[in-house]
DNA sequence: TCACGAATAT
DNA sequence: AATATTCGTG
């Protein structure tokens, strides 16, 4: 598993997704900013709230955990730094306008100087788009969140770019943090043709009974008709695709959970869970091994692409 | 022989 | 893109 090399010590900064659009903050950011909140009585509130995004994000990233410690741990790491930030205003009233300093954890260190000089154009941005993602994000909307990327890809390209300023990473940020991908295999048609056909307590193994005996007769007959028996006689007929209907797939996602991830998971132990009539250890396997490629593909995300893994967003350590 | 994961084929 | 098959290993 390369990820965790790949992880590596540089790895300082994660991707907060905040709604649909990246925002490059590091955790001295936050305090800064909410240091400069003149409402108290809001502080915790906006702290509360970037912690409940941090706490979406480790959420999604605990799926990825065996590749990504470290990546758990700086979010582990902000959480209690923002939680107890948040507590240290709880219940307070609001006070008269006496701008209050917080001494910054990472402040002193070097790390964040070079970041922290744009970081006032970006402020801009950031500020501007709060109202996007004030409101709760639901994730099942996929199409009003990518209408609003794409809305902002446009103005980007179309001049307004000016407003977008400092803010590149948010284009090549990618999605690290986006909500994860459907479940292929759910579209309409295919729940359709799945309730039509379902049976065995809603699953459906959707494998059609004709031309599963093609080859039964005398395989010694070697047949011109049947060239590709002479060309190939001792290769078995291709089996017939398995479907993995969206009820299958929920099976064979719960019994991973069941076993610990796809990590861990082994294709037998999950047939023996999923208890379906006639699905074989090979079609499992088959199947886990996408599972498997997408979580390390979804992992690679979580991971800075960019080199020095500069990847932009909130800087939880160092 | 079997189960497995990775690579490759369809 | 999704699934099946092959291949090397333990």
């Amino acid at each position: 598993m390369g990820f965790e090399k790949k992880m590596g010590e540089n790895s300082r900064q994660l991707n907060l997704d905040v709604g649909s659009i990246f925002v490059p903050k590091t955790i001295s950011d936050i305090l800064t900013e909410v240091s400069m909140m003149h409402d108290f009585s809001k502080k915790s509130s906006k702290l509360d709230f970037y912690v409940h995004s941090l706490e979406e994000e480790m959420r999604k990233v605990d799926a990825f955990k065996r590749e990504l410690p470290h990546c758990m741990q700086l979010l582990r790491d902000a959480i209690e730094t923002l939680k107890k930030e948040s507590l240290r205003w709880k219940g307070r009233e609001m006070g008269p306008v006496m701008e209050e300093f917080i001494p910054l954890k990472g402040d002193s260190e070097g790390g964040g100087r070079a970041k922290l000089s744009t970081d006032f154009s970006e402020k801009k941005n950031w500020m501007s788009s709060v109202q996007l993602w004030s409101t709760p994000v639901h994730y099942e909307n996929q199409d009003s969140v990518l209408s609003l990327r794409s809305r902002h890809q446009e103005e980007e390209g179309s001049g307004i770019d000016s407003q977008f300023q400092g803010c590149n990473n948010i284009k090549n940020s990618g999605g690290a943090f986006l909500p994860f991908k459907k479940a292929p295999g759910l579209s309409i048609k295919e729940q359709k043709r799945d309730s039509a056909s379902a049976v065995n307590g809603g699953l459906s193994l959707s494998i059609p009974v004709a031309e599963l005996e093609l080859e039964s007769e005398s395989p010694d007959l070697i047949s011109v008709k049947e060239p590709s028996a002479f060309l190939r006689p001792q290769l078995q007929q291709r089996k017939q695709r398995r479907c993995w209907s969206p009820e299958l797939h929920k099976r064979f996602v719960d019994a991973l959970q069941h076993l610990g991830g796809a990590q861990t998971a082994t294709p037998k132990q999950i047939r023996e869970l999923m208890k379906v009539d006639g699905l074989t250890n090979d079609e499992v396997k088959s199947h886990l091994q996408v599972e498997i490629q997408a979580s390390h593909q979804e992992a690679a995300k979580h991971i800075g692409r960019d080199e020095g893994f500069l990847v932009g967003g909130t800087r939880v350590a160092e």
